[in-house]
DNA sequence: CCGACCTTTGACAACGATGAACCTCGATGC
DNA sequence: GCATCGAGGTTCATCGTTGTCAAAGGTCGG
């Protein structure tokens, strides 16, 4: 392969030294047009690539950002990572996702120490960490959290990017009241500080702002490890103790999927017995049999906003130069024929 | 914060010089044990992390490698990344999962050059580039491809993990043929160097082993870009042309679902009318309504032979040193009741 | 008691890019 | 006419590790 091609190849060619080859590149320091473009050409020339251990090592940057999640395996995760990569604020920067499997070691490490040299700023999806265990770790460097801003976190340099877990869940179980549904289960992870207990708090208000009593035998958990079989098995469970219901709010899409794999078997027309929403609105939503009804948190919008924070931070000569920020991205309700029989229609919303 | 904590800081604790500190670290040279435990105390203590640039820089090794597909919202291309990362072979090995978005100069751009000092290898599920277009780029690294092996690949040194797309397409229509179907549709990407080219083969040659007579018109091409909503137009033209079809065997699962959807608005049953058999057995496939048949590439062992064949590459003193290749990962047709009117229930498959 | 030989350790020079400091030369201000 | 300035460069040290080589200390056969 011969010796590889190093900034000196290309000053050599150039005529010029080592640190002016990497001013043109850098866009630092002064130079010609005229330099500029000898430098430019020998750099095409040679197909010299920038080493990025030698730059990283001298300069602390890297150009990098991890996506710091559970899993990639479930399909909100999957997509939120696509839409973090896609994100025009992106631009220029590199996207390494790294998974945790809700393991809190994994976690912690990612936040504190471990990375620091890697990446340039974190965007963390907390899963197995509770704010409490999460929050007194050193910072080493610019990070965003995705989920809920606790009070605690006021005095930190932190930035959250809120999902409307409590409001879209609070928009989806009042559109079920609407429908004149009145037994309305709830199948839902219930982890308090997690995304679960943020969902059912929304339930529970939307039935208050109803005038609904809460009953608890409507309200089933599942297990976030195995949401498919999850839902599917909570749903069974939920038939056998002949408890009855007329609609049904999932903690997320998946677990309404499996939900209605088990529905629809079981011989309970939906919507017609029981009407069901779900939480994410991922691709798989639109094209159930019905269509699914749920609540759209906007990934794409939480993606932008995440980033240009994180952006904005790494910018910065100390990152903790800033008090910590907090953005929400919305969500939208998308009503589907799972909940309506007559609105709704696959591959409609955009 | 102060100065971070380097070798040298580590070194002088522990009273050896850096040298020693890297030996024990890496298990290289030889020190005693009194030695190494001291290292280790002071290591402990300081929380000292070897920092990933110098030694990349130094060493060119990363302890990385790349899984480069064309995206990671398809849930096949999710579930193929979480089993790489998970895989038992991939210990020590941290993995980045680069997307393409199907874009040919991004594939050529991570083969050739822009990784050489990031990674360490390579596996790469290939999209927007035919055999023609990667063989004659000139590898940097140890690389692993998912798919067909080519016949201009025999001289390179280039290892495969094939799919059996052909096999298992073969025995899934096999399958809808021994239910006594016989107008069997086809809704398949066409492109030829690629996945659909492989599968749609396997489908006429399962129909020529039946002895049934192909027939153009019952095959649609689908959109690789879109495939939720293609599957569902794509079944709706079917549907359009009025041709007539009692089965329907779908490039993969994603497709499936998207017939599946638009079938059941329509009033055809599944799987009375037409039996449905995707490919890829997807989480989601499981929990269709009915659950789906599916062609289950194991996408375990596509990841441990993939990263198995990758380390022992990434072990050699020249990754050229050993010729090419070739491991096949097999599969299993799951029979749900999409096809088959008596068996499979949700959440019974391994 | 001496040299051969091994084990354990340390000094030093890379790896490739960049920050700090400095040098040169023509233009500008007073 | 002399100090000053900025544009356009350069030189050199340095980031934190690891490969090379040599030295220090110990063992052992003769």
């Amino acid at each position: 392969m011969g010796r590889s091609v190093t900034m000196r190849t290309v000053a050599e060619k150039a005529g010029v030294s080592t640190k002016t080859v990497s001013n043109v590149i850098n866009g630092t320091g002064s130079f010609s047009p005229e330099t500029e473009h000898r430098v430019r050409a020998a750099v095409e020339e040679l197909g010299y690539r920038i080493n990025p251990f030698a730059r990283g090592l001298r300069s602390q940057r890297t150009g990098t950002i991890a996506l710091v999640l559970p899993n990639v395996y479930q399909p909100f995760n999957a997509e939120l990572a696509e839409q973090v990569i896609r994100a025009p604020e992106t631009q220029g920067l590199k996207v390494v996702v790294e998974t945790t499997r809700g393991d809190a070691e994994r976690e912690r490490a990612v936040l504190s120490t471990s990375h620091k040299e890697l990446v340039d700023g974190v965007i963390y999806v907390p899963q197995a960490l509770t704010p409490e265990e999460y929050l007194p770790l050193p910072l080493t460097q610019p990070t965003v959290v995705l989920g809920e801003r606790p009070a605690q976190a006021a005095g930190m340099h932190l930035d959250y990017v809120e999902i409307a877990d409590e409001q879209g869940t609070h928009a989806a179980v009042s559109h079920l009241l609407a429908q004149g549904r009145r037994r309305i289960a709830a199948l839902c992870e219930q982890a308090e500080p997690r995304a679960g207990g943020r969902r059912l708090r929304g339930y529970r208000r939307a039935l208050e702002d109803a005038g609904v009593a809460y009953d608890d035998s409507l309200v089933i958990g599942v297990d976030n490890a195995d949401l498919w079989s999850s839902g599917a098995g909570a749903v069974a469970r939920l038939l056998r103790t002949r408890v009855r219901f007329d609609a049904l709010f999932c903690y997320n899409d998946v677990v309404a999927i499996g939900a209605l794999s088990v529905l629809t078997r079981s011989g309970v027309a939906v919507p017609d017995d029981v009407a069901l929403a779900g939480f994410d609105d991922i691709d798989a939503a639109r094209f159930a049999s019905p269509p699914l009804t749920t609540v759209d948190p906007q990934r794409a919008t939480i993606a932008r906003r995440a980033v240009s924070l994180l952006r904005s931070r790494m910018d910065m000569e100390d990152f903790r130069e800033l008090p910590g920020r907090c953005e929400s991205a919305g969500f939208v309700l998308r009503v589907r024929r799972s909940s309506s029989a007559t609105s709704g229609t696959p591959g409609e919303s955009p």
